[in-house]
DNA sequence: CTGAAAGCGCTTACAG
DNA sequence: CTGAAAGCGCTTACAG
């Protein structure tokens, strides 16, 4: 650490060519001598040559870096989707040598970073409608990717599960497995995934041809299920529940066993996000999947690649859901 | 994006100063003149200046960025734990300028990483007593914090929660909750927190002057608090329920309740670690807190000192846990 | 207290 | 294909 690391110069000189010689070789210009190449590649394994990052950012303008940024409440940090996007994303940059800074939603400090060239680009989750940030950031003409459809239309990347897909996968789900009278939880209504998933769930049981489903407000929070699941204790007839979200499950299970619901004997019960709480409750939820892991990686690769040609014309990505089927159905 | 961001050059020229006086008005350089600072802090927020941290970074050869080590399998970063860490270590070194960087385990890439000046020094969490890295950074003299004690003991700078005072505090909740018979579910016996939180148990049992628990060595797995909950089975007289982490015990609960055993009224049981599986699971577990983001806090503060004071001897942290009681006991 | 100047370690036209 | 040279945008002794 207190020895200084080697810097090209030194390997140029050790190399016999010049330090140009050396960048492109490092590079990879392919239009360097094959023989010089080796010399080159010789000098660099003895000195165990690493380039200065700071020193090549400087002059290519390129922090090497992206951003994952953060509510700010910062509560989504506990949620496990916010781990498989990590995971998603890691393997796609590292090989590019990009690395992934956490930073939080603080407007400023996100166009500061970019400004400051300490970041190329982000990825932004869990934005709210009322988040001026992605708007800000469009019109900065800086790279950005969402993790979801835009709650309101505008011209920005972003990648998404089809919503609706899956709340069809899980209407499809009930009734075949022999649900009649079929009620919903749904997230917030002001949201994109609020609105896909509850229109998904309706067209898929209009198509089969059942009555029109009860249908009852959440907020995707588990209070918001236990909640929703009490107002659905009324309705006696119901023996297929869609939550539009496995948190607000796990708030609404344990009110409809105290409510004499069985599940899923007397009722099934389906959630969506497939994530953790799904595997601990009791019963372990049946689920709609989300791809998270592509989808982050397809984010990471969507901003690399604005990184590199800020002209192209903008485009986004649709991954299809899936259905995992666990005890509660 | 495609306008050149303002340069010190720039806010020099406007200002009618050298870029020297600028610069030490950035930062903070006490011998400005008073007048001449104003002159200048007016240049910086009418052209919006904000240094280029490439160009920093070059001369002070500092990355301004600390890395958090994810173990490599990845599994780790679906934990919670994880994200309570992330939520402490940012709001300590944002107001610094520092950037978290997200990396995996890979030792090439870590060592490689502060080689090449992207990063400061590193907080390594989850680490095993195999994993060679911890070892290698401090050989290599490279600023590390631990977030354990390590496996052998050796110089490095970790931060711990007092495992055996958490141990304690569940037995002593459960005798005077009116146990009299308990057992414990521990952690893999070759781990340090397997090993303190036995140890922490076994001395307040027989303090109260109750007989020798029954113990049962798990691996901190779901699958692990299963097994081992079948084994306890056998011994009906237990009343009292120690399981050394709480994803262990959301595998116990079950098994324990298929194999008759009331939970609280018959047998109460209190697991370790608060983390989402505790309220998550039926019913929620009394358990061990450990204060998550106060120690990572602490870790991120550590690192920043050892970063700028390499040659300080290394100083280490034990914080107290505290208990949570929920419905299990 | 302030400025001129050197230098951090790279990349990249530009000649040859 | 290769090298000499300029330059990226800062900080920091060193004079004054």
């Amino acid at each position: 650490m207190d020895r200084r690391p080697v810097t090209l110069e030194e390997v140029a000189r050790i190399a016999g060519v010049s330090r140009a010689t050396v960048s492109r070789v490092v590079n990879g210009v392919a239009t360097v001598d094959r023989e010089l190449r080796q010399v080159v590649e010789k000098a660099i394994s003895t000195t165990g040559y690493t380039p200065n990052r700071a020193a090549r950012s400087l002059v290519t303008r390129r922090a090497g870096a992206i951003g994952l940024v953060l509510p700010e409440e910062g509560r989504t940090v506990h949620d496990p989707y916010f781990g498989r996007v990590v995971s998603g994303v890691l393997p796609v940059i590292r090989p590019l040598g990009v690395q992934l800074v956490l930073t939080t939603g603080d407007h400023r400090e996100v166009v500061d970073d970019i400004r400051q060239r300490r970041l190329d680009g982000v990825i932004l989750i869990h934005t709210h409608g009322a988040d001026p940030l992605p708007r800000q950031l469009i019109e900065a003409n800086l790279p950005v990717v969402l993790a979801a459809r835009p709650v309101r239309p505008m011209s920005i990347t972003y990648v998404d599960v089809d919503q609706a897909a899956g709340a069809a996968l899980a209407a499809d789900h009930l009734i075949s497995s022999g649900c009649r009278h079929l009620a919903t939880i749904t997230g917030p209504l002001e949201t994109p995934a609020g609105q896909d998933r509850l229109r998904g769930f309706l067209e898929a049981t209009a198509r089969h041809g059942l009555p029109e489903p009860v249908v009852v407000e959440g907020d995707f929070s588990r209070e918001g299920g236990a909640k929703a699941a009490q107002e659905l204790l009324a309705d006696a007839a119901v023996d297929g529940l869609f939550v539009a979200s496995d948190l607000m499950a796990t708030g609404a299970l344990p009110v409809l066993r105290q409510g004499g619901r069985r599940v899923p004997e007397a009722l099934k019960v389906v959630g969506f996000d497939d994530s953790s709480p799904a595997v601990e409750c009791d019963p372990p939820l049946t689920t709609v999947r989300q791809p998270v892991e592509d989808m982050a990686a397809e984010m990471a690769r969507l901003l690399v690649e604005r990184v590199e040609r800020p002209d192209r014309p903008v485009s986004s990505v649709v991954f299809a859901p899936t259905l995992v089927i666990r005890q509660s159905s």
